[in-house]
DNA sequence: GCCGTTTTCGGCCCGACTGTTTTCAGTCG
């Protein structure tokens, strides 16, 4: 983990020992907040951490965090959270990690049942004591029994890519439930983050009679396989993630092995949450249920400003009465889309990618942001020379089904044995084959690169008059991946220093979930590849996501160039497009910045540049049809196109 | 503990659902 991400745990988990200790609940509010504010920021914390000033810039961080956060970047520690954990066992935190067993409970079981830990939590149902404990009864216990195993299963927040499979096969089969108008995915997934706690799936029904039957299709649907809440409106349950045939969600996401690195991803089950409502309050809903909460909080807040009150049902005047104003006939402001609510509310509509309270609704229009359809170029594609599944030519017929102009062959260099790297004699040879393709298909160019590692000390694993004869270079990390931050940022400045560098790939070599990849000073690398005029690679493999999002919108405020590219191994992976725009969104990225979006000229012509001499024998770029063979599609278009739609 | 075109002190988003309660507390998103 980063400095930022070690401490903004330690303030979330301030605000925790907080709340079970029945400290002042605003507090913990604001150590939390805090500690959001610290996860999204682009900047690294051991630079701001030098002065208090800054520190105090930054919204939600008050003198006392930042004395806080100072001490921590300076010890390592905070004497706070030190204090805290000495009053609490460290069992009773644990077992905030029940779903539904909250501070208050938590501290009821502990201090007046004598309960410490989860295992005796466990003892205590089955003995029976937990009976005589206040508030709880035989049908709490037996919720608190499931929800230990859920809490046992240790489960993880699911990458991206893996839940998106899941979300899209409810949504799919809600829509074909009569009575269903419209149906889609809420919540971070929609925001796109790179992993999701649980799924939120909204139901747009004609009649509101028609929600109970909704609901009680929707928790019936086979993959369910455990009801938490059945209401009206409202439904919560556990469903598996694998579907029957084995694989995961509708086939659009396939697990696979990669190199020996990216295997299936195990867990069994995630909470999906069900809302089901009317046309009226979709665009609130969908605002609502999007979220992020820090969003909403903030967008709340400005509507009361504005002598109006914000809930999942509309845009209200605010009359000061206590219940609430859909209840009692009044009509809202706006509730039918969210544009139609932002614009009431004076913003701009703002992309879900975007609503993380990061300075988003300072906005006064919306960003252009980069869209899947802007992406004409894949420059990290592997082939069975190394470790892909495609010859070149399939490869490159592939890529041009997809609509790009141009497709970079890039296998392993020669110390990725592993992965089937190529010593130098045989990557001769691939490159004069990648040039017969490129020679005899038309519609599209085959560029010869080579992904290429990053040793260790930041040397390169070919020598510069091999390099030099490679259309692109893509340099990246795959081994000694537990360097120290200092040492990992001397060894990425190297090769981004390196003449014949063009892309940074997976700058981190992180694995989400499994492997922690590298901590580089991240302010010095994009200095660094602004000055020497390479692209940062955002790697859109669910499993990589790397560059993650904040570094992305510190590059892009720096005015870096980026890569999107899917690491192409298998004719699928081009679908992983999707979850590299929706990195590259969050990150707040424009198109121009994107080297794939570049017109085919404009990117054959910069690949060139950094060629110094000419001694490369690229291809010249070739005419491409101008009519894209295959549409592509985004969730968040497609999202839109639903919100329109209804 | 943070923050301020109402405030440097007194606020701090809003609703659904559940279970154990005779009117509400706790949790979640």
């Amino acid at each position: 983990m980063s400095l930022n991400e070690d401490a903004a745990a330690a303030l979330a988990k301030i605000a925790r020992l907080q709340d079970l200790l029945g400290m002042d609940h605003f507090r913990a509010i604001s150590n939390d907040r805090a500690a959001r504010a610290v996860e999204g920021l682009s900047q690294d914390l051991s630079a701001l951490a030098e002065s208090r000033e800054s520190l105090l810039a930054i919204d939600g961080i008050g003198p006392k965090i930042a004395d806080k956060l100072i001490e921590f970047y300076r010890t390592g520690r905070m004497q706070e959270l030190d204090d805290l954990q000495a009053q609490v066992p460290a069992g009773v935190l644990q077992m905030l990690d029940v779903p539904g067993l909250g501070p208050k409970t938590a501290a009821v079981l502990w201090k007046q049942g004598g309960i410490e830990s989860i295992p005796q939590l466990k003892a205590a149902i089955d003995s029976g004591a937990l009976l005589d404990l206040p508030r709880m009864g035989e049908k709490s216990i037996q919720k608190l029994k499931e929800s230990i195993a859920i809490a046992e299963e240790g489960q993880k927040r699911l990458p991206l890519g893996v839940a998106m499979a899941v979300a899209e096969d409810f949504v799919e089969s809600m829509r074909r439930v009569k009575g269903v108008v419209d149906a889609t995915y809420a919540g971070s997934l929609r925001r796109g983050k790179e992993t999701i706690g649980d799924i939120d799936v909204l139901v747009c029904v004609k009649k509101p009679d028609d929600a109970p039957h909704v609901a009680e299709h929707f928790r019936s649907l086979p993959r369910v396989n455990q009801v938490l809440t059945a209401g009206a409106t409202k439904s919560s349950v556990r469903a598996a993630i694998r579907a029957d045939n084995g694989r995961v969600g509708n086939g659009s996401t396939e697990l696979r092995s990669k190199g020996g690195e990216i295997e299936e991803v195990s867990g069994p089950s995630v909470q999906v949450d069900l809302r089901v409502l009317p046309i009226e309050h979709w665009g609130a809903a969908l605002m609502y249920f999007t979220g992020s909460k820090e969003h909403n909080i903030r967008l709340r807040e400005r509507a009361l400003k504005q002598g109006r009150t914000l809930n999942d049902y509309g845009l209200f005047p605010e009359d000061g009465e206590d219940t609430p104003p859909q209840t009692r006939g009044i009509k809202p402001i706006a509730s039918r889309t969210e544009e139609e609510i932002y614009s009431a509310m004076g913003l701009p509509y703002i992309p879900p990618e975007l609503r993380e309270d990061r300075s988003e609704l300072e906005l006064t229009k919306t960003p252009r942001l980069i869209e899947i359809d802007d992406i004409k170029a894949e420059l990290h594609a592997h082939t069975t020379a190394s470790d892909g599944s495609m010859e070149i030519e399939e490869l490159a017929t592939e890529a041009k089904r997809r609509g790009f102009h141009t497709i970079a062959v890039t296998d392993h260099s020669k110390s990725s044995a592993i992965a089937g790297g190529l010593p130098v004699d045989r990557l001769l040879e691939h490159i004069n084959a990648v040039r017969r393709v490129n020679d005899r298909i038309k519609g599209i160019t085959v560029l010869a690169g080579s992904e290429v590692d990053i040793l260790a000390d930041g040397s390169l694993d070919y020598p510069d008059d091999v390099l030099a004869q490679l259309d692109v270079v893509v340099a990246s990390p795959h081994t000694a991946l537990s360097q120290e931050p200092s040492v990992a940022t001397e060894r990425l400045l190297r090769a981004i220093r390196h003449p014949h560098v063009h892309i940074l790939g997976h700058p981190t070599g992180r694995l989400i979930n499994r492997r922690a990849g590298l901590s580089p000073d991240m302010a010095k690398l994009i200095a660094a590849a602004v000055e020497h005029d390479v692209a940062l690679e955002i790697n859109a493999h669910w499993m990589r996501l790397d560059l993650r999002d904040v570094h992305v919108r510190a590059a892009v405020d720096a005015g870096c160039k980026l890569a999107i590219d899917c690491d192409v191994h298998a004719p699928g992976d081009f679908d992983n497009l999707r979850f590299g725009i929706m990195t590259a969104r969050r990150g707040w990225l424009t198109p121009d910045l994107c080297i794939n979006t570049w017109s085919a000229t404009k990117l054959h012509d910069w690949l060139q540049s950094k060629r110094s001499g000419g001694t490369s024998n690229a291809p010249p770029s070739k005419k491409v049809p101008t009519k894209q063979p295959a549409k592509r599609s985004t969730t968040e278009a497609a999202t839109k196109s639903r919100t329109k739609r209804s």
